[in-house]
DNA sequence: GTCTATAGTCGGATAGAC
DNA sequence: GTCTATCCGACTATAGAC
């Protein structure tokens, strides 16, 4: 399947500063990136063309290959602009985090655990954009590609752990106990309505799509589900 | 993407009796749909190539096209063998639907539930090929393509049917309220960690297969969800 | 840095012999 | 009914001009 590991080109850029300190290529290479982040957000590696993509951006089949050195180079440059952009808009998670450090109680871990929780619905149900970048992510952790280990270890990763920690803290167990790892993953599997099941959510529940309203009420439903966490 | 409809070839099957009721053909149609059914639940529609579903079959590649019309075609009758093959696996939600009908206490509807959601689960982790089966019908439902309607029809609507009306005898609201439908989308969706999430699962636990201790340590979080349905 | 033109490969489908 | 041989379209990637 994966024949060439294809070393990104270093297109050596040293005189940045000449024009304002950007090159004219800057720009063109993220069109190419914002074009195959939506390509691929919407399908699979294999499902999407480079001759689209290239169309997309309004530049020419070559251009790619010049700026990322493969499709497979595209596409994991296309995982790491995720990470990047996913990070920005998920702070509650650190907060989250420094909350345990700091040894906070079995009720403030619940409410930390609502907001990440919440936020990670949000994010996943915020816009078209970040929809696309849910679905690019979860794609590839599903059927592993190539951008598996990026993905993995700066997103789920990271996620499980953290909400893992938090309900261990409610339950008043040490954090390695298999069984709160295995509620962390419950609930983070239960967010993926709007993932793997979106297209299935909404006409299980004859939604035309899922705004402000519609995710309350799921949110609703989630609440409930952590507040029964440690009391049933 | 999709060109052409393709026809369902008729065969005509006429001089059925003359050697026993069988055909040749029969047995070797079974021994190319088994190799798709293999192929096609460890990898996307686009991923398989026909090639190699005739290698495994050890048949020539004409041979698809005579029985099966199209790639497409035999995705289709994929799509349907799993069908058929789920449905003699879940009996359980038949008499779950018998006992609603019966007029069956709320507590009893419990029962019901955390067996359905249990033979679900059993079903998912069951055998290899069970494993795959799911996969084909979570991948397909996560990206619609051709067999969409057949698999949302006669697997996800049912199920989610099921399992939203047993929830709504549990609450002791009227079936059409959305939040029941909603907790009993959530509930399935976290059956998905076995299906979407299945490598990060195998890895965020650190386990390397699910056997029945691991199956029973999930069920066990399950069912303490499904206990908490409505006494929060 | 970006283009046109093209090479090279692969996969689905068909023709026609047996 | 099943095969061998072949076609044809689509795709990624490269060569080389500008």
């Amino acid at each position: 399947m994966s024949k060439t590991v294809p070393a990104k080109r270093k297109t050596a850029k040293v005189r940045a500063a000449a024009n304002g300190g950007y090159q004219k290529g800057e720009e063109t290479k993220e069109r190419i990136l914002n074009a195959a982040l939506k390509a691929f957000g919407e399908a699979s590696f294999l499902a999407v063309t480079t001759r689209h993509i290239a169309e997309a951006a309004s530049v020419s089949l070559p251009t790619l290959q010049y700026y990322f050195g493969s499709k497979e180079g595209l596409y994991l440059a296309c995982a790491e602009a995720i990470v990047e952009r996913y990070r920005r808009n998920m702070t509650v998670a650190s907060e989250a985090a420094g909350a345990l450090q700091a040894g906070c109680s079995s009720e403030t871990a619940r409410d930390h655990l609502k907001a990440v929780i919440g936020a990670l619905a949000r994010f996943l149900t915020g816009s078209r954009e970040t929809e696309r970048w849910a679905h690019f992510v979860a794609r590839e952790l599903r059927d592993p590609g190539p951008a598996f280990e990026i993905l993995y270890a700066n997103l789920w990763r990271p996620g499980v752990d953290i909400t893992a920690r938090l309900i261990a803290r409610i339950l008043g167990s040490p954090e390695s106990e298999p069984a709160g790892r295995i509620q962390a993953l419950l609930l983070i599997s239960s967010l993926l309505v709007f993932q793997s099941g979106r297209s299935m959510s909404l006409r299980a529940m004859q939604w035309t799509a899922i705004g402000q309203e519609e995710l309350a009420m799921v949110l609703s439903g989630l609440t409930t589900q952590i507040d029964a966490i440690g009391r049933v």
